[in-house]
DNA sequence: CCGTGTTTTCATATTTTTCTGAAACGTTCA
DNA sequence: TGAACGTTTCAGAAAAATATGAAAACACGG
């Protein structure tokens, strides 16, 4: 399956092949396309300025494709346009550092899913929110089962927008600043073993 | 676009809806399918076990469609097949536990999709591995030159194992046990403005 | 304001993913 | 065993996502 390649140009062309194909493979993990997964892994892989003729050449992909990908690359603000003195073509290169990628990532899925998901279960929630209490009976029926089930329903939303909160809050520390955050994460994983509970701190119980 | 919605039924059914419409769009965040996120969020939404036939109906999908999203979700571990005694029928129940739910997924892609990234990233890093140190000349040519950029290539790459190891202990710690590494995030949270950095730290140990 | 080299756009084609529906397959119970 | 019920499978249909390529739009230097 992996031929031990000859001679070093050899390997190195073939490993950046499969790497190339591999992040390919992750694009739907990181929320983008095949191709622009692949059109990055190439710029990461070689650590090189290339413009949109080199991508086509070594992707066979089309100008349009390639013009697109590229574009869309950079607004997730993980490769950026270089230009060339005295060369009219535009070159684009990938952010070399993998905590700074992943924090333009992070940050990016942030704006872009998290955020919209959050406002609309607020509006979700509040549809809600004047049914809830042992108010008056609206309508003729059973009143109180009505008003179970929407408690019920409240709760339930109630949770998963504090949970996203959370998750949101949590994220921005990731990503902010310098990325502190992160490397905060990285000594976690050495010292949790045995876990430090702040404080009594219990986040809920969400009893079922 | 909200109309308020007169009696407590109509609201609940209209917020129901408009919350499996939304957690349908998170579909692609999740890595499923956007019918399997809908299924999953009408489980979830209205707390009850339901049957296909239920499923079908409310969602108006094709018995084949709810019978293979409501599998693969059991795949997924975040919902769960309920027998009861005197009914033929399945029924499913989605889990009410917003961080079980979460841990779930992540767990799953963890197995999913970082670990085989991982293995492939190891075997990339493989194939160039005799061709990096100040080797001999493999072939006539510039050999200085490409050991350079080889060793640049296996610096990349060793970056990116390293991070994704990082990344994959990380959340093992976050899903295993009892998800106590959870609670651990949440806390964070709280506490983090001004962080704990614990010493100079360099993450690195994951030796291969 | 042209000419040349480049990038962007976008209607159309292609590919990939998802859905449907009906047949095949189980199970259970008389 | 076989009728009644229920679930799974899967080939073909439909829909969604992507890619193509040629024309339009740009950007300069002259």
């Amino acid at each position: 399956m992996t031929p031990p390649a000859a001679n070093p140009d050899r390997a190195l062309r073939e490993a950046q092949d499969r790497f190339i194909a591999v992040w390919g493979q992750m694009a739907g993990a990181w929320g983008i396309s095949r191709t622009m997964a692949e059109v990055h892994a190439l710029l990461y892989v070689t650590g090189e300025a290339l413009n949109t003729d080199d991508v086509m050449e070594r992707l066979q992909i089309s100008r349009g494709n390639a013009s697109m990908s590229l574009r869309a690359l950079v607004d997730w603000h993980i490769i950026s346009k270089v230009t060339r003195r005295g060369d009219r073509k535009e070159y684009f290169e990938a952010e070399q550092d993998v905590w700074t990628l992943f924090r333009a990532i992070v940050r990016e899925r942030l704006n872009r899913e998290v955020d919209p998901l959050l406002a609309n279960l607020h509006e979700i929630r509040d549809m809600t929110a004047r049914h809830d209490g042992p108010r008056e009976k609206t309508q003729a029926g059973a009143s109180t089962e009505d008003a179970r089930r929407i408690a019920e329903h409240n709760k339930r939303l109630d949770e998963m927008v504090e949970f996203f909160e959370m998750l949101a809050g949590l994220s921005t520390q990731f990503v902010s600043p310098s990325g502190k955050g992160l490397r905060l994460a990285a000594s976690l994983l050495t010292k949790l073993p045995d876990l430090p509970r702040g404080k009594g701190e219990r986040l809920r119980e969400t009893g079922s």
